[in-house]
DNA sequence: CTTCCCTACATTTTT
DNA sequence: TGTAGGGAAG
């Protein structure tokens, strides 16, 4: 989390912009040759001829095309350094933009190392954090509130859902899920209803409906004062449209801009670029006289993976022609990966037919084999991962050195049964399970009806959260009161008395009012974690949970503890930070990009989430077919080759060790399904891989006919790598890991006991290391070799 | 209005 | 696997 992007109170830009920039008179022009010593020398050092071209390169457009690890980011810091350095611009007009908060929290500590720290007044942020940040500067001036809710993807969900069921386009085959995906296409393409209208067929029902969906979901925001995750792009684009003298405060102020994956970028976000390097027009400024920004974009077309999202290749593709005199600036040279790893990344890659060939080279030298795993199950695949980590480990590799990356977010549940079980500390990057919690988004709810009362969707949430004894018909009656009288379901609730409900109701709806009255006058004042501490106990919600006798719900209270402790913590960080500054934070920052302790522990994450990221060893689970390439990729036009640049991603990650691994058979709703190796593992030359087998797996029911397609590669590797597993261990090691709910926390383990476990067999206690819950017995299997079990949940009996 | 039970259904990736 | 929604009973 960076705290910077909240903290920097600079006033409203409706002045004269920032005081900490020089006055722009002579402003050394782009093209002109920098001249005398430069101060940036040790910014060279080290760098190669094409990188140190990019870092000195003075001019108004340049495209740097970064092949993986290649030093991008390394530029990119030395190329902003260079500028303060040199006195070429001041922190306050720079701009770099990556697109996860992650990458430009990295970006920003690396800039920081270079600069010693003066990189106040810098923006270094993502598309949204950037948007949000000039939408709320600028709300009041162009007429809407700042206090502004951003909708996530589930909060449109819940917003359409009532929409569909209001006009009952349910029948037309709507669902939240699918009306939202598209309405989010548009608002990519920065299409808004009335646009789509115009152009689509209207003699279709089926299109009728959609614009008349799409029409209200905009109304609605609207009406609650909200934008969701789309809009805080195309609404700033609209902004600076409509409003020339407000986009020119930013394109003044802005001479440098960056942006870093720029093959990633969607219409909405190329257009937000064009507007901020536009040439300024409107009050005060004579054309000619300050030229637009210098842009300056890093990308790879072969890592682009997000069309899915609107993401459109041509923006890089068509860089030059689309700025004209772009210099562009290749770099291929790779520093991160052995040569075998980049062997593979360049045979996959190189399937797509629609590339400019280009190829990674390293001097590093060739480095291990790349390790090929088949599992047996999705679980028998999550011990492998887990054996070879802790195998890793002994020989000294960090566990944060480690990564484990999959397509699917569900794939985790078997990783994490196998790490919790064996006692492996890992995290899950980027998974926002935290803040999708149910009581979790109450809590949000509560918070967000005090800072923005318009919200209706965060009103109806609370309404009857705890239960209070308002339904459906309450809550009907109160929206239409507001409807009838043009206010809002807030201030409905504030006249529930004169509405004519019972007592009870009326009571009930009072009460609530009055807490939010309450929390109200505390947000003006108070910290944070008083506001939101307040709401849970006045509101009942936490009580609630505490008196509760299903045993969940004690742990739902543990986690809004554990809310309030999130809250204090933002408090430390921004001391000046207010209740809106908090809820900002948490919309657009994944709980998970946290990255502070992710030292020493293992990294779990998608693919998607591993992009820009590096570690020593990689494992990349689940190469099977439907998964990778997704079967939901399939019959999506560019699908399979985007899913060939994710798996180059993927592969491009590791420095020194790769591990590639999949199942025979993977679950999936409780059901087991067969599944077959992925296409792309036949793209990467039989040398590079070093195939080991599932044992247990030859045999087994299902498994051998249907890969029949494969024999001929699978056999080749397999004979002897199987031979040299011992056979007993087929036995020893059955498919299924059970899952039985299970209480070890009061054995008694000591070294030398001999133990059986249910999926190991027989083995010896070598050690036992950690306290109370946390018990690890080190184990010496009989057959299944040596491993690290969580007591307290290991399938185990002391013999 | 709430609770409980049954059935249907869903799973791509992220800000 | 798990959750969300419908329907019936309290």
């Amino acid at each position: 989390m960076t705290s910077s992007t909240t903290s920097d109170a600079q006033g409203s830009s409706q002045g004269t912009g920032d005081s900490s920039a020089p006055v722009i008179v002579d402003w050394p022009t782009a093209a002109a040759p920098r001249g005398g010593a430069t101060a940036s020398d040790h910014l060279l050092d080290g760098l190669n001829p094409q990188q140190r071209e990019a870092v000195e390169y003075r001019g108004k457009a340049l495209l740097i095309v970064a092949g993986a690890g290649s030093g991008k980011t390394r530029v990119l810091t030395h190329r902003i350094a260079s500028l303060i350095e040199n006195r070429e611009a001041w922190p306050s007009q720079i701009l770099a933009i990556t697109f996860t908060n992650k990458a430009a929290a990295e970006m920003r500590e690396r800039v920081e190392d270079l600069l010693g720290g003066r990189t106040e007044g810098m923006w270094i942020s993502t598309f949204h954090s950037a948007c949000v940040r000039i939408l709320r500067r600028e709300a009041e001036n162009v007429g809407f509130s700042k206090n502004f809710t951003i909708y996530d993807s589930s909060d449109s969900r819940v917003l359409l859902k009532r929409i569909i069921k209001r006009h009952d386009a349910d029948m037309f085959g709507f669902t939240p899920a699918n009306a939202s995906a598209r309405i989010s296409k548009l608002k990519n393409e920065l299409a808004d209803a009335d646009g789509y209208a115009r152009n689509a067929n209207m003699s279709d029902p089926n299109e009728v409906a959609f614009v008349e969906i799409f029409r209200d979901y905009q109304r609605e925001l609207q009406r609650a004062s909200a934008f969701d995750f789309d809009d805080l792009i195309a609404q700033t684009v609209y902004l600076f449209r409509a409003f020339p003298q407000v986009a020119a405060l930013y394109q003044k102020k802005f001479r440098y801009v960056l942006v870093d994956e720029y093959q990633d970028t969607n219409h909405a976000q190329y257009s937000l670029i064009r507007e901020l390097t536009r040439e300024p027009e409107g009050d005060g400024f004579l054309p000619g006289t300050l030229e637009g920004a210098s842009l300056t974009v890093v990308g790879d077309s072969d890592q682009s993976i997000y069309a899915f999202r609107g993401a459109d290749i041509r923006n890089i593709v068509e860089f030059e022609r689309d700025f004209t005199g772009a210099k562009v600036i290749l770099l291929e040279q790779n520093y991160r990966s052995t040569q075998n790893i980049l062997s593979a990344a360049n045979a996959v890659i190189s399937n797509n037919f629609d590339r400019k060939d280009k190829k990674l080279w390293t001097d590093i030298g060739d480095g291990d084999k790349i390790i090929g795993f088949t599992g047996y199950s999705g679980h028998d695949e999550a011990q492998f991962v887990a054996d070879e980590i802790e195998r890793l480990h002994r020989n000294g590799v960090a566990y944060g050195d480690v990564a484990v990356f999959y397509r699917t977010n569900a794939q985790t549940r078997a990783l994490e049964e196998i790490f919790v079980r064996s006692a492996l500390p890992y995290k899950i990057m980027g998974g926002t399970k935290f803040y999708e919690r149910a009581e979790i988004k109450d809590a949000f709810a509560y918070l967000t009806a005090v800072m923005n009362p318009a919200d209706e969707l965060a009103v109806r949430r609370i309404i009857n959260t705890p239960k209070r004894g308002l339904g459906p018909a309450t809550i009907t009656q109160l929206a239409s009161f507001a409807e009838n009288a043009e206010t809002t379901l807030r201030e409905s609730l504030r006249e529930a008395s004169t509405l004519g409900f019972g007592p009870k109701v009326t009571r009930a709806i009072s009460d609530l009012s009055a807490v939010l009255d309450e929390a109200v006058a505390l947000a003006d004042a108070g910290r944070v974690s008083e506001v939101l501490t307040t709401l849970m106990q006045k509101s009942g919600l936490i009580d609630s949970l505490r008196m509760s006798r299903d045993p969940q719900d004690e742990a739902r209270a543990e986690n809004i503890d554990e809310l309030v402790a999130v809250t204090k913590e933002f408090e430390r960080n921004n001391p000046d930070g207010t209740l809106l500054d908090f809820l900002t934070e948490v919309s657009l920052v994944a709980a998970a990009d946290d990255l502070d302790d992710a030292s020493g522990t293992v990294s779990l994450m998608t693919l998607h989430t591993a992009k820009g990221l590096e570690y020593d060893s990689v494992f990349l689970t689940g190469i099977e077919e439907d998964l990778l390439p997704h079967r939901m990729s399939a019959n999506e036009p560019g699908g399979p080759s985007e899913e060939r640049r994710l798996f180059y991603v993927g592969i491009t990650r590791a420095r020194k060790r790769l591990f590639l691994s999949l199942a025979m058979t993977r679950a999936q709703y409780g059901e087991t399904a067969v599944a077959m190796p992925s296409r792309y593992l036949q793209e990467i030359p039989a040398e590079l891989i070093e195939w080991r087998q599932s044992p247990g797996s030859v045999n087994s029911r299902g498994g051998t006919q249907s890969r029949a397609l494969n024999a001929n590669r699978w056999s080749q590797t397999r004979g002897t790598d199987a031979a040299a597993l011992p056979r007993a261990e087929k036995k020893e090691w059955p498919n299924k890991v059970t899952n039985s709910v299970r209480d070890n926390g009061d054995l008694e383990l000591a070294a030398g006991d001999r133990i059986r476990h249910t999926d190991f067999g027989e083995g010896r206690v070598q050690n036992v290391t950690g306290e109370g819950t946390k018990r690890v017995a080190h184990v010496q299997f009989d057959n299944a070799g040596a491993k690290k079990l969580l007591i307290k949940i290991a399938p185990i009996e002391k013999l």
